[in-house]
DNA sequence: GTCTCGGATTTGTCTATATAATTGGCCGTG
DNA sequence: CACGGCCAATTATATAGACAAATCCGAGAC
């Protein structure tokens, strides 16, 4: 049975395959909104709901009396999707487990004070474990949480759950960088990770925030033949 | 001088912001669009759009009949940004130079044809070049053109520009895969990019469709200790 | 030629109103 | 209790109309 396709819907979906089937190319005019709205016998206010949506999407920009034009393919990059553990080792169909490596209540070192901003020699929990894809260890998360923005953690003990799954339970945050690098395994590295000593690991490094506030820094480690980070989603161009 | 802030962005910072304070928790149910409406003066259109923008962006979950919540913490993942190589050479106060090594029209192995969906056999373009910062090779980059897609790609030289550029510029796609991992170099690829054998390599698979067409792949390579790949947008949670 | 000003065009926002679609929960029946 | 049907709450979409804001462009001044 045919779905019933809103009008903004229809007119978004012709622009847009107007602008890929190359009919529209980048940097043409659209019609305005006023003559849209003719041509599909809708309102403006549902044209403009149409372009005002491919814009925010970044598929055209607009100029109040320029008009509406379609965006130059944009240059800035490409969206990849970084998953969580759990998810990702069961997607490929290994068991996973958790196991806790250490928890310890210190002083992490000058560069992780300053990241986390707080004072150097203030004492934050460290949590190192290991995420296991059936008899490998599929990521290494070595962490260090703010215990003053999260003082629950204290109470925590991290033998079930990771720091990172706890951490999305009981903190808020509102932004996460990310920082992902390729570097040789260390001896130190080799042996925590179950692979040779010059094996290739893919490194992200994390830093959440709660506005201002700096909640947690992680470096989570993968071994390089197991572990690769995808793109999903279709046709971003940011 | 305080600039005019539109009644919909009142509404979603307003919301945003006990979001992020913690007023409103995940699985929290947020007021009705005409209780919102009356409570902020405004019209129900007004904070309708507010609540669907923040929908969209993943804040919110909305239900007819049982109202709209806050989201739970996504636990799917992260965005993550892939730079274009000259502007991220020279934002990192590099002379960037690209370098053409290679320009070939040949059956590629049939893994890339399979990729590429095209027979075994048929002849396709590729273009090897070299992407500097200073004196040191940046990005190595091996690409296929589906000639068959872009066959004006036969006649440009890839001298000046390289392939990703002259690809940008000239054929129409609207969807890219990304698989990044990360490996250890190969003698052969330790003497393309400059670095000694052994050295960790961070390697990007880019897969460029066109609908159902696929225009061209690459392997991007890059010495893991000169590059790192960066989140930048803020409170993704996707 | 160049500069300035103002009108016209186009997008941006907002209100008021109406109708459709979805679905949680109540109620009644078996 | 299980199940189905109906009601009402809530979101989703759409229209018409209005005014605001930005800015392109041409007319006129100099």
């Amino acid at each position: 049975m045919a779905q019933k396709v809103p009008a903004y819907q229809r007119v978004k979906d012709a622009l847009r395959s107007q602008i890929d089937e190359g009919i529209l190319v980048a940097g043409a005019r659209v019609a305005s909104e006023e003559v849209l709205a003719g041509e599909f016998g809708c309102s403006r206010l549902t044209v403009h709901r149409a372009l005002r949506e491919l814009a925010d999407e970044g598929l055209l920009v607009r100029r109040r009396r320029a008009g509406t034009l379609v965006a130059e393919r944009d240059p800035s990059g490409v969206l990849i999707r970084v998953p969580r553990m759990r998810a990702e080792v069961e997607a490929l169909g290994f068991a996973y487990r958790y196991e806790l490596v250490q928890r310890r209540h210190a002083a992490p070192r000058a560069v992780v004070a300053d990241l986390l901003r707080v004072e150097r020699g203030a004492r934050m929990l460290r949590v190192v474990g290991r995420h296991w894809a059936g008899a490998r260890v599929f990521q290494h998360e070595d962490r260090w949480i703010n215990v003053a923005l999260a003082p629950a953690a204290l109470a925590a003990d991290f033998a079930e759950v990771s720091a990172n799954e706890w951490l999305l339970e009981h903190v808020p945050y509102s932004c996460v960088d990310h920082e992902i690098t390729a570097r040789v395994a260390s001896a130190r590295e080799a042996e925590a990770l179950g692979v040779s000593e010059g094996a290739a690991l893919l490194r992200v490094r994390r830093l959440t925030h709660w506005a201002a506030r700096r909640v947690t820094y992680a470096v989570l480690t993968h071994p390089g033949d197991l572990f690769a980070l995808r793109s999903e989603a279709e046709g971003y161009s940011l």
